[in-house]
DNA sequence: ATTATCTATAGATCTATAGATAATGC
DNA sequence: ATTATCTATAGATCTATAGATAATGC
């Protein structure tokens, strides 16, 4: 039954990435252990010698959903580098976006329940959210441009409120007005 | 042990306004009947007589919840007809706001929760969120705006990200900062 | 000898239901 | 007679732990 370090190690990886697309698809409190460990092929026996308790889980998920997360929004801006925003909003202010969650942007999914949850959870939400301002900073700069900084944390509000809001409803049509208006209204405050 | 019609009634409506406050402070999952109905001074054993089941308490909750929030938007407003936007600007993008999860905008706190309910919650939340536009509309509106739906929509988006990015955060200055930028966005594109 | 995983279980809690009680409302 | 609430409980599930097993790693 015993299985090798690196095997192990492995493992807890499976677990960890699991749990990253469960939490965003149910919530922290919407999935146990056993359904968790399952679903990384185990059982849920073998999770308190991988992880200190379920908040553990928490952190660790929530730190690999958030990097994966910007990192998604660096390679769009990398592969569109004469329009790094128009190809970050083509996917994130999308109609497939909305429908994602299980694989979407992991503050929408789980921002309001890391509120709820302690500090540790929230240091990772806190690192995830200024990996994002990083990248949309980067590349709406423009010489000379002091408020870089705070139009970046504008636009990230406003893209994580207008998904929250159009996966609240259930009038697609609505939805995908939401997720247009947005996108114009961040378009304009990357130009200004 | 019996009580008046008028008595069940009260004690109906009770029940949904603690809801709507625990369900915004936990979440949907992260509360039981017990505490709810305890919280309403009664006992787990009464809730099946006035709720069908706890899903049906969460679509009662969230019409509740949202009903106060968009008519604190309209107050608000109406306390001061010559800057309405500010007024709302000024309780909703506050670091008061930030911090009372249980009494502040239910789109924020069970907006994520809400996507993954049924289409009766969701149909609460759609409503909740047309509500909020009706209002930001009606003050943002200048003559012959045609985009002011659209305004709407995005202002809407930026605040309600805005609150949820601030508070996933341990740092209290970058909360402020992530407010004041959202801010500053949302009276930018209400003067465009 | 150590240990990652397994089966099994403790103890708490969850939603929902059943039956008793006591007051209302006819 | 009806019924809102109560106590009690069913049955499922939750997090966490205990002890057995079998493979690793020294």
């Amino acid at each position: 039954m015993r299985v090798s370090r690196v095997q192990a190690a492995e493992n807890r990886q499976t677990v960890i990435n699991v749990a990253s697309r469960l939490f965003r698809d149910r919530g922290f409190d919407g999935i146990g252990l056993k359904d968790l460990m399952e679903g990384a092929g185990l059982t849920q026996g073998a999770f308190y010698k991988q992880f200190a308790s379920k908040e553990d889980l928490a952190v660790e998920a929530s730190k690999r959903a958030l990097e994966s997360a910007s990192g998604r929004w660096s390679d769009a801006a990398a592969r569109n580098p004469d329009d790094p925003l128009s190809a970050v909003i083509g996917f994130y202010l999308s109609a497939d976006h909305r429908e994602e969650r299980m694989d979407g942007c992991p503050i929408v999914a789980l921002g309001a329940d890391a509120a709820r949850q302690g500090p540790d959870v929230k240091a990772e939400f806190e690192a995830g959210i200024k990996a994002h301002l990083d990248v949309l900073g980067r590349f709406i700069a423009k010489d000379g441009d002091q408020g870089s900084r705070d139009k970046a944390m504008a636009i990230l509000a406003t893209m994580v409120g207008a998904v929250t809001l159009a996966r609240a409803v259930n009038d697609t049509d609505l939805a995908r007005a939401l997720l247009d208006a947005a996108a114009a209204l961040v378009r304009e405050a990357a130009a200004a």
